[in-house]
Formats: C-alpha cells, sequence, structure tokens
DNA sequence: TCGCACATGTAACGCGTTACATGATTAC
DNA sequence: GTAATCATGTAACGCGTTACATGTGCGA
C-alpha cells in the first residue's frame, strides 16, 4: 500500500465533491490545504489523464466558460469505489525531515547569532501561516457551508492550527533559553 | 538550494561530532531523530561512497573490533567547510502530505465509526511516539551529557514533544465532537 | 498594449523507499 | 544450531519538484 500513489486520492477526493478542472484542483488545493496537502501541475495533469484511462474520471471539454480551453472532470462510479477503499485503509504515518532541527542539533557548529536568527525566520514564516490559515478558515465557511463536509475540513483546519500554535510556543521558549545564556555569557565577559 | 540533496548534511553533521561507521549513522538517526529526520540504508551507504569520492570525508577499515567489515568514515576539512556553508544556508520550510487529513476532510464518505476509529489509531501511534520520544531524552542525556551539543538535541527533542502534545490534544478535541454528535444522532434515531 | 489570471501541459532529474542480497559474529 | 544483531551494500521504481513551454481572455 505505501507504494501507491495518493496524489490520486487528493484528485479524486475533491472531484468526489464537485466536478472541476484540473486548474480548479489546483485552486482548492492551495486554498483549502496548503499547509497539509497541495499538489503542482507536473503532478495533477498527468494523474488526471492516467484516471481517465483507468476509467476512474471522465471528462468533457467545457463549452459554458468562454472559449478557453477547459476540461471539466467527473468521477466515474469505478472512481468512486476506487476512493472509498482506499478511505478504509489504515492511515499510514507521515516521516517527516524537519531541516530546521537537522540544523539546531549542529548548534555547537554555528554563532549564537545564526541559530537564533535561523529559529526567528522560522517563528516569522510560522506567524504567516497564522495568517494564512484563517485566510483558508474564511474559505471553508464561504464555500462549504451547509455542506457535509464542512465540519470535517474544519476539523483538519484545526489541525494545522494547534500544531502550529505549539511550533509558535516552541519558538518563545527556545528563543528565550538561548537569549538568556547569550545575556549570561556576554555578562561574564564584561566581568572577566 | 532546493534541489541539493540534505541527507548528507544529516550524515556529515554526525560525523562532525564524531568518526562511526554507515551503520553506526543509522542507529545515531533512529535513536535521536526518529521523528524529524531518518535515513535508509539505501541512502546512507551511496551518500557516504560519493561524499568520500567529493573528499568530504575519509574512511579506513575498522581493525580493532573483531575482523567485521567495518569501515568508519572520519569528515575531512573540507567537508567540515561543505557543512557550514550549508549551515549558514536560510532553513526552508517543510513541505507536509498529511494522510490523516486527506481522509478526514473526506470524512463525509465514511461512517462515523470510521472516521472515530482513524482517529483513535492515529492517537495510539502519537501515544506510542510520546513514549519513545522518552528514551530519546534518555539517550540523548546518556550520551551527550556534557557536550557542546546537549542542548541543542534537546532543543530538537522538545519540538517533537510539543508538537506530540498538540496533536494529542487535536485528536482529544475531534473525537470528543464526533462522539457527541454521534450520540445526538443515535438519541434521536431512538426518539423517532 | 500590457500585464495578469486563466488554463494545460511536458521533460528532466534526483530523491527516497522497498525489496533484495550477502555474510560475519555473538548469545543462548 | 539457530536466532538475533552487526554490517554493508545494490536494483528497481515511482513520486514530486523545477523548469520550461504555450496560448487565451480580460481589464486597466
Amino acid at each position: 500500500m505505501s507504494r501507491i500513489n495518493k496524489s490520486q486520492f487528493a484528485i479524486l477526493g475533491w472531484l468526489s465533491k464537485s466536478h472541476m478542472s484540473g486548474y480548479d484542483l489546483k485552486q482548492k488545493l492551495s486554498k483549502v490545504s496548503p499547509f497539509h496537502w497541495s499538489e503542482s501541475n507536473a503532478q495533477i495533469y498527468p494523474i488526471l489523464k492516467k484516471l481517465e484511462e483507468e476509467g476512474l474520471v471522465s471528462s468533457k471539454l467545457d463549452t459554458d466558460s468562454g472559449a478557453r480551453n477547459r476540461r471539466i472532470y467527473l468521477i466515474t462510479s469505478e472512481g468512486l469505489k476506487h476512493l472509498e477503499e482506499w478511505l478504509h485503509e489504515p492511515v499510514e504515518m507521515t516521516q517527516y525531515r524537519e531541516e530546521l532541527l537537522l540544523k539546531l542539533s549542529l548548534g555547537e557548529r554555528l554563532d549564537l547569532d545564526e541559530t537564533l536568527s535561523h529559529i526567528q525566520e522560522h517563528q516569522s514564516q510560522l506567524l504567516f501561516q497564522i495568517r494564512t490559515l484563517q485566510q483558508i478558515k474564511r474559505h471553508i465557511d464561504d464555500e462549504h457551508k451547509n455542506k457535509e463536509d464542512h465540519r470535517y475540513l474544519l476539523f483538519a483546519h484545526r489541525y494545522s492550527e494547534v500544531v502550529l500554535e505549539a511550533k509558535l510556543k516552541w519558538c518563545d521558549e527556545v528563543l528565550k533559553a538561548l537569549r538568556e545564556s547569550a545575556a549570561a555569557q556576554s555578562l561574564s565577559s564584561k566581568v572577566s
């Protein structure tokens, strides 16, 4: 199971909620789950093609919205079945690779200032993400209110929120500890 | 920068602390950072080979410890320079792919029971990780006390801890909400 | 007419995993 | 003797990113 492509399920999943184009899928993912699931064009278009070959989705050229070359995808009953089989499977735990922690673990090879600025930069990024999270919340409420998936999208959103808050708490903790030791060091160097 | 291999820095990083074998590197990573950075044999051995070709590490067969075919790697001054250049670079933010959230966002296509059990299973995994984290703490204290990197390894450890705690908090929150709605549903079905 | 958003793709590449393969040493 | 741990690797494969490529429609 671990070697099967999960991007396809992100795609089938959204198509199970509503028919849309490759472009729409990209937009949707970046508006709803940029921090826990996004896809590039180089993934989306070939996967849609493959899914259609396998009969899991079908497509038609969009005639309504101008003469743009827009292809709308629909999930088939086969596709729905495929999606649901995967939904029943146990969830695999994510393997993380945290570059920040890799660098931090080598803190003894960096000036305290540089370590501090790595963490500060990380903190700013997290604060930016918190703000983005508010936009995501707004999007979910605007576009999914009264839909069956509303509460589930909010649960996923909440996940990112609690994790981000925890990481920010950690930044505060570590920055405080490092600054205190910096202060102690500069104090002792003045005395000596 | 984003296309350069970061596994090499995990390897160079540990070699900057102490000379060791490929096997040792694997052990070290799995004992110290299984949740934020680990490598497979299929990564470690070819990378060590490449690093040696580039003159960033050197190696010698270990003659001391029995007749085992054990190759010990040392970082060179070139390697140290390479490592430090990377340490100065800004930290890149991790892109996550959380399968749990992908499935949860499709909660409308699952029975409540199944959604609950996915989250419960996740919760058990997290609790298991919390216990592993205690072993990691012990390892860090045992093996790195009085070393320069002790505090930095503890910072990294603390990161995993606060994040895990946050995720567990989220599990509680979501399980509670889902169970309440399940109870309300079964109540109303009894009434009707 | 200029720039932006819309819209769809492909080529190249390397990273990382899975599975496989081999053999020595130690402890029971 | 046999199982576990120590120890080092390779082959195959596909996933995901980066960069590139192309063209349309619309509003300022």
